[in-house]
DNA sequence: ATCCTATCCTGGCTGC
DNA sequence: TGCAGCCAGGATAGGA
């Protein structure tokens, strides 16, 4: 499950092999796998083929490539997308492949079929809504403190919400509230100065310690671009961790569900 | 604003 | 061993 940390990795990773690189041919699986233009293949197919890739980055989980005829290709995981250059995958998972005219190919795998590609001239329809990035200089504990007031939701789909931060999903929001020792059904508006700080340090930390070990393979699902795997799972302090005693306490992890997402937490370390 | 449910998908697991 | 059924999960849409 790419959050923030596994798609700033394969940004990373991308860049110094694609960038500059022209696109000779392109394949595409099927309609669906294209957003925009919507459904459209060819389109797609057209429109991206000769384009020479000048910059890659990344806005929360988007990946976003400037082409050089001021249009942008955009990618999203979702759920179980790869990006590699080398065949990593079964053949019928392939959604898209990219060949470049030094010979040389990125493959789009997704089993799972939720990932999507989008070429636009302007990519703010796609990436407008997305909140703050939670690593960038403008993400202080005063900007965390005004989007939680007023909020009496809870605070976990809170921090899943990409319209309030961008790039974390359900891995990273459990390791976030076990490090801020926050409960992830505590209504959002209620947390003291000294709790929003605690959060806003472990949000920041949770995700830099994350990226240092470039991102999380939980049951191998994320590879990296050149087909390594994250180090992050070995540092999981309670995401897939359920029965398993706290590492700060002992007390067996427990599984809950909030908001319809499976949630992982110390009913010691955070209680309610 | 918030919550809940459904939808999209398939691999992998559970239980019989 | 085989098979049916269920579930995870990012994002979005629709209804309450």
């Amino acid at each position: 499950m790419p959050e923030l940390p596994e798609v700033e990795t394969i940004v990373r990773e991308l860049r110094p092999h694609v960038e500059g690189q022209r696109v000779q041919t392109i394949y595409v699986d099927r309609p669906r796998t294209v957003a925009a233009p919507p459904e459209d293949i060819t389109r797609f197919v057209q429109e991206g083929s000769g384009r020479r890739w000048e910059r890659i980055w990344r806005r929360g989980k988007f990946i976003l490539v400037d082409l050089d005829n001021d249009t942008h290709l955009i990618v999203h995981l979702r759920m179980s997308g790869r990006l590699v250059f080398k065949p990593l995958g079964r053949p019928q998972h392939l959604r898209a492949r990219f060949d470049f005219t030094d010979g040389s190919t990125l493959y789009f795998y997704d089993p799972r079929r939720f990932g999507r590609l989008w070429l636009v001239g302007d990519p703010t329809p796609v990436i407008g809504e997305l909140g703050t990035e939670p690593l960038s200089d403008e993400f202080t504990a005063k900007v965390l403190a005004a989007l939680l007031r007023g909020r009496r939701g809870m605070l976990k789909p809170l921090l899943l919400d990409q319209r309030v931060i961008a790039g974390l999903g359900n891995i990273y929001v459990d390791e976030t509230l076990f490090r801020a020792g926050l409960h992830p059904q505590r209504q959002a508006n209620t947390l003291s100065a000294e709790e929003i700080d605690r959060l806003h340090n472990a949000i920041r930390t949770v995700l830099t310690q994350a990226l240092a070990q470039h991102g999380t393979s939980f049951d191998a699902v994320f590879v990296r671009p050149e087909g390594e795997l994250g180090r992050q799972q070995e540092g999981l302090s309670v995401y897939g961790q359920a029965g398993l005693p706290c590492t700060q306490c002992g007390t067996p992890i427990q599984r809950i569900v909030v908001g319809g997402r499976g949630t992982h937490l110390c009913p010691h370390c955070q209680a309610r």
